[in-house]
DNA sequence: GTACTCACG
DNA sequence: GACGTACGTGAGTACG
C-alpha cells in the first residue's frame, strides 16, 4: 500500500529503548556462555508489548525503529562539545546493539538508521514526508527533542506512561507551542546533550521571553529591550552561543535516505524466524508467549550444560587431557572432515608449529585445530625424514605421511579467511604473520593471551604454560622434550610426527579450552569495551607495522662501530694507566675492587651477591676525586653504544628486506604500554649527542621520508585531567610551559626571564609526581639534601592539593578493590597493595602510576588503531610506536598531507569515549633519517 | 640463570 | 621511629 491520506506510520525510537531496557533490568546474562543479554531481553519485550498493544482500530499501517548510528554527526561540526559530556557506552551493553538490530528484523519490523545522523533526525525525516502525504504519525518516545515535530497529524507516545503528547502537552512542557520549542531550546540549552544555551536562563525564562518576542532572531534583535540588566546582558553577550544552539537542537528534515514510507509496511512476524531468534537468546517466557500466539510448540531451549565459571573449582567437568588421543591428520579427506567440523561449530582454536621464534623467518611446519576439549588434530606440513642425522649433513628429504602443503592451506583457506568462523588461538599476531607469508588473511580471531591480559594484568604472565597450569591445572608438554636446549637443539621440522601430534594438537586443545573460559569471564570482569577496543583490533596493525620493519643502514652502523672500538681502546689504555694495573673495565666487580678497595675512594656500596656496585650515579660523585671514574663513564658511554645498537642492530638487518623488523609484545607492559624486542626499538638512543647519532642510521627508503609525530607532556596533560587540577588544565589549554609554569606556582617568580635551574627542578618534580613522588627519590634525581626535596614536595602539594587527593583515592581504590583503572576502563591489578615491608611503597607508587601512563598507553593504541583508514588513501606506511611517538615512512611531497592527517587522528584519540578537559598537543618533524624527524 | 648496568618514554 | 623507594620496559656483559 502506497503511503497517503488514511496511513498511520509509527516511527519507534529504538536508542531510546534500549537504554531504558538496560536500566531497567537487572544484568542478565545467557546461561550458556555469560554473553550479557539483559537489554536485549527488555528490548524483546517491550517491541512485544507494542505489537500487542497497538493492534485495533488505530492500528499502524506503516511503523519502522529508527536507530543512532556512529558517535559523531553534522552537529559535531557545528560544535565539537556536543554530547561530549556522555558517558561512554557501558562495556556489557555493547555488544548488544547488535542484537537488537537483529532483534526488530525478527519481530518483522523495518529497521532503519544512517551513519552520522542521530535517529531523530531520521524521524523527524520521515514524519515530514509522512506528513506532506496526509497520513498520521505517532512517535513513540518521550525525548523532549522530538516534540518540535508534533503538530499537524503528528503525535508522540510515550510508551512506558501509555500518555499521548500532543500540542497540549508540548505547550505544558515547554510553554510555547511545537513551532517555537527549538526557540525555547536554543535558550535554555540542555545539559544531558551539552547544549551550551544561555547561561542563568531556564526554559521559564525562555519562554517568558520567546512569548513577549515572538521567536528567537527577533529576541536577539532587539535583545536591548528587555528590562532586566542581567538577563539583557547575557543575551547581547552569548548571541551567537544562542545561534548555535538552535543549530543543534533543530532537527534535520531533509536526512537523505535510502528507502521510502512505502518500504515501511506493517508485517506480521515470521513466527519461525522470531521463535529462532528468541531461543538463540534463552528468553524462555517471550519464547512460550509468542509459540502460544502463533498456536505452535515453543522450542526447548537446552539447560544450560555448562554455568559460565570464575574459577577452575567452577568448570563443568572436563574430559582430562589425552595426548594419545589426538588426530593426526594425513589424509585430505580427514582434513576435509574437521573442516566440515569447524564450518558447523563456528570457531576454532589453531596453532602454528614452525621452525623458529622470529615470525619474520621461520617456515611453517605444521598446524593444529581443536573443536571441544580434547578433540584436536595435527596437521603435519614440512616435517623433515627421520633418522637423516642433523647440523650440516641432515638429509632433506620430506617425512612420508603428509598432505601436500598447498593442498592444506587452500583447503583451509575457507574456513580461516571466514569472516563467520572465528579462529582462536594464543598470540595470535605470530600465527596471524606466519599464514601471511603463506598467502592466508586470517579473520576475524580471538586470543586468550589478550583475553588474559585484559582480565588478569598484572596478577600473572600471560604465557600458554602458565595459564594452562593456572586455569585448567594442566602442566603441558614441554617444547624442550622435543627439540632440546642449548647447542643440540633441533628445529621442530625434525621432530618425529607421533611426538609432534601429542604436542602440537595439545596446545590448541588448551587454547580452546582456555577460551572457553576466558570469554564469558570477560564480562563478569567488565573489561569487553577493553579487549574489543584496545586489544583486539590491534593485533593486526601491530602485524603491519612489524612486517612493514624500518630501513637501517648499515654502513652507517659500522662505521660508528669502528670509531666507538678505537675510542674505547684509547680509553681502556687510559684507565689501566690511571688504575696502575690492567683489568676488565667491563667488570663492575673488578672495578669496584680497584676504586674502594685498593684506591679507598668513599660512597662504595655493595650488592646483594657481597660484590661491588658501580652505577653512574656513584662514579660521577667520584669523578670529582679522581680522573679514572670519568674515563670509565664514557668508557661504559661507548660500549653501551657499541655493543647494543651499531653492532647488534646491524644483525637484526633482514636480508630479504634489509629492514629491521621488530617484534611488539602487547602483553608486555602491565600498564598498557607496549613492549619492543628483537630488537628493543623502544630504547635507540637520543638524551646524549653521541647516541643520538645511531638514529641516523634509521633511514627512509629513497623518494620517502620520515616523519615523526609525538605527544607533548601527554602523561601530565592526563595527570591535570584524572586528579581536576585547574591551573594545570588552564596552563595546558592556554599552551603554556608547564614546568615553567609549575615552578612560578611554587618558588613565586616570574615566568619571563626565570633561572633555568629553578626550572629543571620544578621539571623533576613534575615527572616525580607521575610516579608517585617520594622525599627521597626527588632527592636523589635533584642530587639535593633530602630534607629539601621535601621541602618542595610539601610546597607543591601546599600548592596542588588535588594531587595529594588524587594519590590518596587512587591507594585507597587500589587497597578496597586489588586493582586500579585507566580513563578508558583498562584493569591493572595491583595484588601487592596490601602487603608489608618494603614492597608496600612499592606498590603504592605503581598504583599511582598506572592511570596515568595506562591512559596515555590507552590514548596511542586509539590512534594506532584509527590510523590505517586515516591514511589509507596516502602514500604513508606506519612503521614504529615508541610510546608517545609514532614514525611513518612517507612519498616525498605527502608530508603535510600526512602529518595533518595523523595528527587529527591522535590529538583526538580519547573521543568519543573519553572527554579529556585539556586539550592533546601533537608535534611533529620530518627528516631523512630518524635523528632529523625527532 | 641472576645481577648489574644503562638505553628509552 | 626505622626502612627503603622514584614509574614502565629490553638487552648486553660478567659471573657463579
Amino acid at each position: 500500500m502506497n503511503f497517503g491520506k488514511g496511513c498511520h506510520l509509527h516511527l519507534i525510537d529504538g536508542s531510546a529503548f534500549i537504554f531504558r531496557a538496560y536500566h531497567a533490568l537487572p544484568p542478565l546474562t545467557r546461561k550458556s556462555d555469560g554473553l550479557p543479554i539483559g537489554a536485549v531481553a527488555g528490548f524483546c519485550n517491550m517491541l512485544f508489548r507494542y505489537i500487542e498493544d497497538s493492534s485495533g482500530p488505530d492500528a499502524p499501517t506503516h511503523a519502522a525503529v529508527i536507530f543512532d548510528k556512529g558517535s559523531m554527526t553534522f552537529r559535531n561540526e557545528i560544535y565539537d562539545l556536543y554530547k561530549a559530556n556522555r558517558d561512554a557506552m557501558p562495556e556489557e551493553l555493547r555488544p548488544q546493539i547488535p542484537l537488537t538490530r537483529e532483534a526488530t528484523r525478527a519481530f518483522n519490523i523495518a529497521c532503519e538508521e544512517k551513519e552520522g545522523y542521530e535517529a531523530d533526525d531520521i524521524i523527524a525525516t520521515l514524519a515530514c514526508q509522512a506528513r506532506e502525504a496526509g497520513g498520521r504519525v505517532t512517535i513513540i518516545s518521550s525525548d523532549k527533542d522530538l516534540m518540535q515535530l508534533v503538530g499537524g497529524g503528528v503525535e508522540m507516545l510515550d510508551a512506558m506512561k501509555n500518555k499521548r503528547i500532543g500540542t497540549e502537552e508540548v505547550e505544558q512542557k515547554f510553554g510555547v507551542g511545537p513551532d517555537r520549542v527549538t526557540d525555547v531550546q536554543a535558550l535554555a540549552g540542555d545539559s544531558v546533550d551539552n547544549v551550551p544555551g544561555a547561561p542563568g536562563i531556564g526554559i521559564k525564562t525562555a519562554a517568558l521571553l520567546i512569548n513577549e518576542f515572538g521567536d528567537l532572531e527577533t529576541l536577539l534583535a532587539r535583545a536591548g529591550e528587555i528590562k532586566q540588566p542581567k538577563r539583557r546582558q547575557t543575551l547581547i553577550d552569548h548571541a551567537e552561543q544562542i545561534r548555535v544552539s538552535k543549530r543543534l537542537v533543530e532537527l534535520d528534515c531533509d536526512t537523505p535516505l535510502d528507502f521510502t514510507l512505502d518500504d515501511l509496511e506493517v508485517k506480521d512476524p515470521d513466527p519461525t524466524v522470531l521463535l529462532d531468534f528468541l531461543t538463540r537468546m534463552e528468553f524462555r517466557t517471550l519464547t512460550r508467549r509468542v509459540a502460544d500466539q502463533a498456536g505452535v510448540e515453543a522450542p526447548a531451549i537446552p539447560e544450560a550444560a555448562a554455568p559460565a565459571a570464575d574459577a577452575a573449582t567452577d568448570l563443568p567437568e572436563q574430559p582430562p587431557f589425552a595426548p594419545d588421543s589426538y588426530t593426526c591428520v594425513t589424509e585430505i579427506e580427514t582434513l576435509e572432515a574437521w573442516i566440515a567440523e569447524i564450518r558447523a561449530l563456528g570457531h576454532v582454536a589453531l596453532d602454528t608449529e614452525t621452525t623458529g621464534l622470529n615470525d619474520m623467518t621461520a617456515d611453517l611446519v605444521g598446524i593444529s585445530l581443536a573443536t571441544a576439549p580434547g578433540r584436536a588434530c595435527y596437521i603435519p606440513l614440512a616435517h623433515k625424514a627421520e633418522g637423516g642425522g642433523d647440523g650440516l649433513f641432515a638429509d632433506d628429504t620430506v617425512a612420508p605421511g603428509q598432505i601436500p602443503l598447498q593442498a592444506a592451506l587452500d583447503a583451509l583457506r575457507p574456513v580461516l579467511e571466514d569472516p563467520a568462523i572465528l579462529k582462536i588461538g594464543q598470540n595470535m599476531k605470530y600465527d596471524a604473520k606466519i599464514l601471511h607469508r603463506y598467502g592466508l588473511r586470517i579473520a576475524p580471531i580471538d586470543d586468550t593471551m589478550l583475553l588474559s591480559y585484559a582480565m588478569h594484568g598484572g596478577l600473572h604472565g600471560h604465557g600458554m604454560d602458565q595459564l594452562s597450569e593456572r586455569y585448567l591445572s594442566h602442566n603441558p608438554i614441554p617444547i624442550k622434550e622435543l627439540i632440546g636446549s642449548g647447542k643440540s637443539q633441533i628445529t621442530f621440522d625434525r621432530v618425529p610426527i607421533p611426538e609432534a601430534t601429542r604436542y602440537a594438537a595439545e596446545d590448541a586443545d588448551i587454547t580452546l579450552r582456555l577460551w572457553e573460559q576466558f570469554r564469558p569471564a570477560l564480562h563478569r570482569a567488565r573489561v569487553t569495551t577493553v579487549y574489543e577496543t584496545l586489544e583486539r583490533p590491534l593485533i593486526p596493525v601491530l602485524a603491519r607495522m612489524e612486517m612493514s620493519g624500518v630501513l637501517v643502514d648499515r654502513d652507517t652502523l659500522s662505521r660508528m662501530s669502528n670509531a666507538f672500538a678505537q675510542k674505547m681502546a684509547g680509553l681502556e689504555a687510559e684507565i689501566h694507566e690511571l688504575a696502575g694495573e690492567t683489568f676488565n673495565v667491563g667488570s663492575p666487580k673488578q672495578l669496584g675492587e680497584i676504586l674502594f678497595d685498593r684506591m679507598g675512594l668513599p660512597g662504595g656500596k655493595k650488592g646483594k651477591t657481597g660484590a661491588w656496585s658501580t652505577p653512574a650515579d656513584v662514579l660521577e660523585d667520584l669523578a670529582t676525586e679522581h680522573d679514572l671514574p670519568g674515563r670509565v663513564l664514557d668508557w661504559r658511554q661507548l660500549s653501551k653504544l657499541k655493543s647494543t645498537y651499531t653492532d647488534a642492530l646491524q644483525t637484526h638487518i633482514n636480508p630479504d628486506t634489509g629492514r629491521v623488523h621488530t617484534s611488539y609484545q602487547q602483553t608486555g607492559a602491565n600498564t598498557g604500554r607496549l613492549a619492543s624486542s628483537d630488537p628493543n626499538l623502544q630504547n635507540i638512543p637520543v638524551r646524549s649527542e653521541e647516541g643520538r647519532r645511531i638514529r641516523e642510521a634509521f633511514v627512509a627508503a629513497p623518494g620517502k621520508r620520515l616523519l615523526s609525530l609525538d605527544y607533548s607532556q601527554i602523561e601530565l596533560r592526563i595527570l591535570a585531567h584524572i586528579a581536576g587540577i585547574d591551573t594545570l588544565k588552564t596552563a595546558f589549554r592556554e599552551g603554556l610551559d608547564i614546568h615553567a609554569m609549575t615552578a612560578s606556582e611554587m618558588f613565586g617568580v616570574e615566568i619571563e626571564g626565570m633561572d633555568p635551574m629553578i626550572r629543571r627542578q620544578a621539571k623533576a618534580i613534575n615527572f616525580g609526581v607521575i610516579y608517585g613522588i617520594s622525599g627521597f627519590g626527588l632527592a636523589r634525581n635533584l642530587r639535593i639534601p633530602r630534607a629539601e626535596a621535601q621541602g618542595f614536595i610539601d610546597r607543591y602539594f601546599e600548592r596542588f592539593p588535588g594531587i595529594r587527593e588524587y594519590m590518596a583515592d587512587t591507594t585507597a581504590f587500589a587497597k578496597e578493590h586489588g586493582y586500579v583503572q585507566t580513563l578508558f576502563g583498562r584493569r591493572i591489578n595491583t595484588p601487592e597493595i596490601n602487603a608489608k615491608g618494603p614492597g608496600a611503597g612499592f606498590a603504592k607508587r605503581a598504583a599511582i602510576n598506572a592511570p596515568i601512563q595506562g591512559t596515555a598507553a590507552d590514548i596511542i593504541r586509539r590512534a594506532m588503531i584509527r590510523m590505517e583508514d586515516a591514511i589509507a588513501d596516502l602514500p604513508a606506511t606506519m612503521l614504529l610506536q615508541v610510546h608517545d611517538e609514532l614514525i611513518f615512512e612517507v612519498d616525498e611531497g605527502a608530508e603535510d598531507q600526512v602529518i595533518a592527517a595523523v595528527r587529527e587522528v591522535m590529538e583526538g584519540a580519547a573521543h568519543p569515549a573519553v572527554h579529556l578537559d585539556v586539550p592533546l598537543v601533537v608535534d611533529a618533524g620530518i627528516g631523512a633519517n630518524w635523528a632529523e624527524a625527532h
